[in-house]
DNA sequence: AAAAAAG
């Protein structure tokens, strides 16, 4: 009932969404503005052709005056980099102008982009259908050359009835799913980026882990005595003793959600607590361990999936199953409730995403294709670039059985995403704010949610994440199945299991250890002046280089002082608008810059191969964020490096977080032009 | 502090 809108609850909550306030005022020269307010924004995205044929939200002379404007106004405001005004002075209402920061930099290549932004020709498409939300062009416009615009309008007349969509595919039915996969064009470079080739490569250190030592010790755990607790050692106790032997968790437990994992609420009354920005060291949770040998000679369609879609894991570059895959795949078919802990990159979205798709194929899934079908899955994650990274993995999976994702997240226009939900998709990927916020609109209803994957569960638990993730848990369908999966899954998650899963199985990969890791771990202990001539001097090599900051002003002044010092450099981080994001990542896969400085946005999940040097300009809080951060270097079976520079007051700090990763590191006292430093830049 | 919805 895409009509029903306006009157329907929704707006109540929804009405976040359309603020009378913005309409009365309308942005100068935002014609539609006027009687946006009669009609829902929303909806008349679906039916541009019943209401206001008032397409033109921006005529020429308008965005003459703009494109003007632009330069000579908020360029030169923040124009010289090292004057910058730092975000301190913005406030949340400023937002809009964020992108002016960016503007300063790629300025001169701009051009190019224009170029290879086919999505911009999308654009309009949303703001014809969907005047109200023209109001938000202003805010694109910034990264985009006005000078594109024209040919919009152009075109823009004809699209009343509704070909925009149609000029983009054919509307036949579900072509016009092509149309929210721009990136489709590019997904042979996707291949190189996700599973295709760490995938092989995995394979290559696997045989090292045999006879890996560390393992040794415990190997005798033939799965079946109590799995491995190879994580626990750093739990403060381990009361092992009473603790139910592996094997059984979870068939024998009582299917009441009891689980002797996880604190128990009930027993004192008191809730769980979780990290929040403190570095509090939760246990691990107890797990099922399933080694490499375990796997040997087992096959994906031994572990219950279909032709089709080993035949798609196997063009993915996945041939046979990961450790994690063959331990968490037979459950998840199973129907069971999963806890799955991996390192990132060992196979984890193949480990949810193929048996999700192989579960919803079973219940017919195939057959109905109904429009406006309710998704049947959900896949949460932290950002959106990595849930771009999974729709690129499970997208593939899914359309191998006729089955569709859609990406649901936000920084980028609705319409696409709604009128997919409109033809009807079984899987949805997406990040909590859209999803939310489409809920609030109507425009997505979650109540068929059989299977649910949160992907970073742990983090998804974090403050400021835990309280969106359950409202939209709470909206799938009761007694659905959730899989919760992380690098660092721990007792962080307890809420979450509590409230809605029954019985998980937790599995885990043994040998998946820092001892393990391809990764060389190095402490710079500077001064805090040298820092950035430090990091100048460690980014003058020819490997890709992650650099991770705080914060995002630093992350892109850093990447501007790095660009000025002659590196190719870009930056990624929440100030950047999405498409300058997912932009300036691409640089980064592509080799266009060899250095990107980031926040935290790009700590978790995202792969970007041959990173061999990941520098942590400022050393994290956690030593899960540690771990995370690491984690993007050394993939790929290379080695990789990862250099942390602290000032020397933090040197115990650092120790106690390095202890808690479980990790050794050599610390080096630095000045810039060290030989210390030259050596590192040289690896 | 960052992330996640817009505005």
């Amino acid at each position: 009932m895409p009509q029903g809108n306006s009157h329907n609850s929704s707006v109540g909550r929804g009405g976040k969404n359309f603020d009378p306030k913005y309409a009365s005022k309308g942005g100068p020269g935002h014609g539609g503005s006027n009687n946006a307010g009669s009609k829902s924004p929303g909806h008349r995205g679906y039916r541009a052709d019943e209401g206001a044929p008032k397409k033109q939200r921006w005529n020429a002379d308008e965005r003459a005056a703009r494109s003007n404007e632009r330069p000579s106004s908020e360029r030169p405001a923040y124009g010289s980099r090292s004057v910058r005004p730092e975000n301190g002075g913005r406030t949340n209402s400023e937002r809009n102008e964020r992108p002016a920061y960016n503007n300063d930099r790629p300025r001169t290549d701009r051009p190019a982009y224009n170029n290879d932004r086919p999505a911009r020709t999308e654009r309009p498409s949303y703001g014809d259908r969907n005047s109200a939300p023209r109001t938000e062009r202003p805010s694109y416009g910034d990264r985009a050359p006005r000078t594109d615009r024209p040919a919009y309008n152009n075109d823009r007349p004809a699209r009343t009835e509704r070909p925009s969509y149609g000029d983009r595919a054919p509307r036949t039915d579900r072509p016009a799913y092509n149309n929210d996969r721009p990136a489709r064009t590019e997904r042979p470079s996707y291949g190189d980026r996700a599973p295709r080739t760490d995938r092989p490569a995995y394979n290559n250190d696997r045989p090292a882990r045999t006879e890996r030592p560390s393992y040794g010790d415990r190997a005798p755990r033939s799965f079946d005595d109590r799995a491995p607790r190879s994580f626990d050692d750093r739990a403060p106790r381990r009361s092992n003793d009473d603790r139910p032997p592996r094997r059984d968790f979870g068939s024998d437990r009582p299917s009441d959600g009891d689980s002797k994992f996880y604190p128990k609420r009930s027993e004192n009354g008191a809730k769980p607590t979780f990290a929040g920005g403190d570095d509090v060291v939760l246990e691990r949770l107890e797990a099922i361990a399933t080694t490499a040998s375990d796997v040997v000679g087992v096959t994906f369609g031994d572990l219950g999936l279909g032709e089709n879609i080993v035949r798609e894991l196997a063009a993915l570059g996945a041939p046979s199953p990961f450790p994690i895959q063959a331990a968490t795949i037979p459950d998840v078919l199973a129907g069971r409730d999963v806890l799955g802990r991996g390192k990132t990159g060992s196979g984890k979205t193949i480990a949810f995403g193929a048996p999700l798709v192989e579960k919803l194929m079973e219940n017919n899934g195939a057959k109905d294709r109904k429009m406006a079908r309710k998704p049947r899955a959900l896949i949460l994650a932290p950002t959106r670039e990595l849930a771009l990274q999974i729709d690129r993995t499970v997208q593939p999976i899914a359309r191998s059985v006729g089955l569709f994702t859609t990406q649901i997240y936000g920084g980028v226009p609705q319409y696409r995403q709604v009128s997919a939900l409109q033809r009807g998709v079984d899987i949805i990927i997406g990040t909590a704010g859209r999803i939310e916020d489409l809920i609030d609109q109507g425009r997505l209803d979650l109540s068929e949610v059989v299977v649910t994957v949160l992907d970073e569960a742990d983090y998804m638990c974090d403050l400021g994440f835990l309280e969106p993730v359950q409202r939209i848990l709470r909206q799938t369908k009761a007694g659905g199945q959730k899989l919760l999966f992380s690098a660092t899954l721990d007792k962080g998650v307890a809420s979450l299991v509590k409230e809605f899963l029954t019985n998980p199985a937790v599995h885990e990969v043994a040998g998946e250890d820092q001892a393990s890791s391809t990764i060389d771990h190095r402490v710079l202990v500077i001064e805090h002046r040298d820092k950035g001539r430090i990091i100048e001097e460690l980014v003058n090599r020819e490997g890709k280089t992650l650099i991770f900051s705080r914060t995002r002003a630093y992350a892109e002044q850093l990447a501007d002082q790095l660009e000025d010092a002659g590196v190719k450099a870009t930056s990624l981080h929440g100030d950047l608008n999405q498409a300058r994001r997912t932009r300036n990542l691409q640089m980064l896969t592509s080799g266009r810059v060899n250095v990107l400085v980031a926040t935290d946005v790009a700590a978790r999940g995202i792969h970007v191969d041959d990173i061999d040097l990941v520098i942590q300009a400022d050393a994290p809080d956690e030593y899960k964020t540690y771990l995370h951060r690491a984690g993007r270097t050394g993939r790929a079976g290379k080695t990789g490096t990862v250099v942390t520079l602290i000032p020397k007051q933090r040197k115990r700090r650092m120790d106690e977080l390095l202890d808690r990763a479980e990790i050794d590191a050599s610390y080096t006292s630095a000045t810039p032009g060290d030989a210390a430093v030259r050596e590192l830049a040289n690896i």
